[in-house]
DNA sequence: GTAGGTGCAAACCTTTTGCAGCATG
DNA sequence: CATGCTGCAAAAGGTTTGCACCTAC
């Protein structure tokens, strides 16, 4: 899927919902999609000021909570005080792996883990809108480096 | 395991690793052992200084930091800004369920998720530290109340 | 025209830190 | 008696909000 169509998609969700489109929306939404990486709050402010400074740091986390709530991007604490995000348009779910030495993210997926959270939940009755794996530790990288110094 | 018991075995790993044992933190320890709830920082602290209302919220926070990295307490990222934090001894490890419209959270635990995250971890060479698994949604008595409203 | 959105700066909240004095081992 | 701990208050860092102005619909 191209970004123009993935934009779309957005652009007409928002819009159905009330939400109205506007330029600033636009650069944040198009800045998001193209931003493969896990991004905060403040790094994605300063990739939008690159296309226009005058974007206010406000308009970035209010964007950033309509596109949440809309499930369009995803939140996760990194336990360093700042969330991260991520967009999910095109990406399927997946968990994360975060080096504490290192802080580099490494992404897995496992179906059997989705489908034990699900079973889980449903033995208490519970409905599940999101969930958060985050693994801690080191990564093979940092931890070769540890044992060569 | 009695809360005396527990204490003497958190006072004992501390001096064993060369921090003092002060008043505050025989306070705070005992506090944080006898609450079998997740609280937040700022919940400690108001239990503590309702025994002393003199202990400082610097103190609370360096003691927690103290207890968390010896491995007594886990932090848990509820994701409404704050931390939360519940003492693990005598305590397996559990997973966590938050309900997001009354906030209560139920604590559960799957043998074979666990080790499928060991083995996603073995797979690329991570090590794990710890880990959080969080499922957000709506809990059985919220839905219900929904339904009705 | 009118909701809703934006920018700015100030407010907020949780957590951390500098420092002078204090208490533990 | 040296080092580590405490309390205080101020600072830091991330996020939210009040308000006057602006703009998409």
């Amino acid at each position: 899927m191209k970004l123009d169509q993935e934009q779309g998609l957005v652009q007409a969700h928002l819009q159905k919902h009330g939400f109205r489109w506007t330029n600033q929306r636009s650069l944040i939404v198009r800045t998001a999609l193209s931003t493969h990486e896990h991004f905060t709050a403040e790094q994605l402010l300063d990739l939008c000021r690159a296309q226009d400074p005058k974007v206010s740091r406000a308009t970035v986390y209010r964007t950033l909570s309509v596109l949440e709530e809309a499930g369009f991007v995803e939140g996760l604490d990194t336990g360093d005080g700042s969330r991260r995000f991520e967009h999910v348009l095109n990406h399927e779910h997946h968990d994360h792996m975060v080096c504490l030495h290192c802080g580099a993210i490494f992404e897995f997926r496992d179906e059997e883990l989705e489908r034990r959270q699900e079973a889980a939940a449903r033995r208490i009755g519970f409905r599940i809108e999101r969930h958060s794996l985050r693994i801690y530790g080191s990564c093979r990288a940092c931890h070769k480096t540890q044992r060569e110094a």
